[in-house]
DNA sequence: CCCTTATCTGAACAATGTACAGATGATAGA
DNA sequence: TCTATCATCTGTACATTGTTCAGATAAGGG
C-alpha cells in the first residue's frame, strides 16, 4: 500500500528492498521454513522470476534478511545505549547491563528473528576479528569494560576475557529461553550472577 | 542395505525406526533445510505416504530427530563422564570441563545437529523445570558444583546460580562459534575464564 | 480358514524454487 | 527528438516437494 504509486508501473523502482521488507515481514510472522519466494512476489504485485534479478536464490534473500537484522539490532542497541552517557562508574554499570538486555528482549520480541540471525543463513563468512571490529555493540562492550577496570570496579584479573563470558552468557541464555530450555526470569538471574561473578558488584 | 531382507516385503518390520536413522543421515549431511520426506522414504525403499502412518507431518519427523539428539548427545557425555570417577577435588574439576567440552565438542562435530536442536523444530513444550529435571547433563553439572563447594574450591557465594551461568557460557560460547562469530579457540578461553570468574581456578 | 486391523501403495493436487526466452521501458548518445 | 542499448520485469515451463485419500496387501487372532 505504501507503494502503491509504483507499484502498477513495470517498473518497481526499489524491488531489492522491497523484496528484504516482505520478506521481512513474513518471517515476523511464521519464521523462516514457511517463508515463500512466490508469496513476497505476489504481495509486491511483481512476477516471481523478478526477484532472481536481485538475489540468485532464496537462500541469499534470507542472509541478506539476516544480515540486515544484525543492523537493525545494532541500532536499537545504540537508541537504548544513548540514554545513558558518561564513564561514571554507575554510567558504565548502566551501559553493562542494558546491551545485554537490549540483546535479550530483541529476541524475545521476534524470536523468528533471533532464529534467523543464528541458523545456517547468516554463517559469519568473514573472519571473526573482521566480524568483531564491525560489531558495534562488541566495541561498546570492550570500552565499557575498560571503564568499569578504570574506574576500579571490576578485577583487573578477570578483564582479559571478560567480553567473552559476557557475549557468551547473554547470548546463551537469550538461545536458551527463546528455545525453551530456561526461563525468561532467568535471563535477570544470569546478569546478576555474572557481575557477581566479575566482581561488578558486591 | 542392512535391511535388505526385510527391505523386499511389503511391511517394512520397523519403519518408524528407519525413518529416524534415515533422516539423521540426510541432516547429518546436508542439514535441515533439504530434508525431504520424499528423499528419505525412497532412500528406505518405501513409498512416500508410508510415513505419514507414523508421523503427522514433515516437522513432528524432525522434531523426534532431534530429541533423539539430546539423548545421543546425553548418552555420549555421560562415556565421557564415566572415565573420571571420584568426588575429589580433582575429579569434580575434571569433570567440569568434561562436561562443558562434550557439549561442545558434539556441536562442532555435527553443526547440523546442534542447529536441529536448537531450531523451531525442537521447541520444548513441557515446564522448564521438568526438562532440567530429565536432563542427565544438567544433573550431572548440579553434583558436579556440589562437590566443588564441598571441597571447599568454589565460592559459595557464586554457587547458587552457578549451574545457570556455567550452562550459558557453555551453550553460549558454542553456539557463537558454531555460527562463525567465534573462532574454536574461544571456547577454551572461555571456559577458562569461567572458572576463574567461579572461583574454581586461581 | 476367515476376518479384522495395521501397514503400505498409487495416483492425485496444490504449492514451491528455479530457469529461460522474450517483453517492457528508462536512459544515454545522436 | 529519435534511437539503440541495457537493466528490469513477465510468462511459461519443469522438476520436486508435502500432503491427502481410496484402495491394495499381509499379519494375526478367532
Amino acid at each position: 500500500m505504501t507503494t502503491a504509486k509504483v507499484r502498477d508501473q513495470y517498473h518497481h523502482g526499489d524491488l531489492e528492498v522491497a523484496l528484504i521488507t516482505t520478506a521481512r515481514k513474513f518471517v515476523k510472522k511464521n519464521g523462516l521454513e514457511s517463508l515463500s519466494l512466490r508469496q513476497i512476489a505476489h504481495e509486491i504485485g511483481v512476477s516471481p522470476s523478478a526477484a532472481y534479478h536481485y538475489f540468485p536464490d532464496r537462500n541469499s534473500l534470507l542472509s541478506a534478511l539476516g544480515f540486515s537484522l544484525f543492523e537493525e539490532l545494532a541500532d536499537y542497541q545504540a537508541r537504548e545505549l544513548a540514554k545513558v552517557a558518561g564513564a561514571s562508574t554507575r554510567a558504565a554499570r548502566e551501559r553493562f547491563r542494558i546491551l545485554g538486555r537490549t540483546y535479550f528482549e530483541w529476541a524475545i520480541r521476534e524470536p523468528h528473528f533471533f532464529n534467523l540471525m543464528f541458523s545456517d543463513f547468516c554463517l559469519i563468512e568473514s573472519s571473526v576479528e573482521q566480524a568483531r571490529e564491525e560489531n558495534r555493540a562488541y566495541q561498546t562492550l570492550i570500552h565499557c569494560l575498560d571503564d568499569l577496570v578504570e574506574t576500579g570496579s571490576m578485577d583487573k584479573k578477570l578483564r582479559a576475557s571478560a567480553e567473552l563470558l559476557s557475549w557468551s552468557v547473554v547470548h546463551g541464555t537469550t538461545s536458551l529461553i527463546v528455545s525453551g530450555h530456561l526461563d525468561t526470569e532467568d535471563f535477570e538471574r544470569a546478569l546478576d550472577s555474572l557481575e557477581l561473578a566479575l566482581g561488578i558488584r558486591k
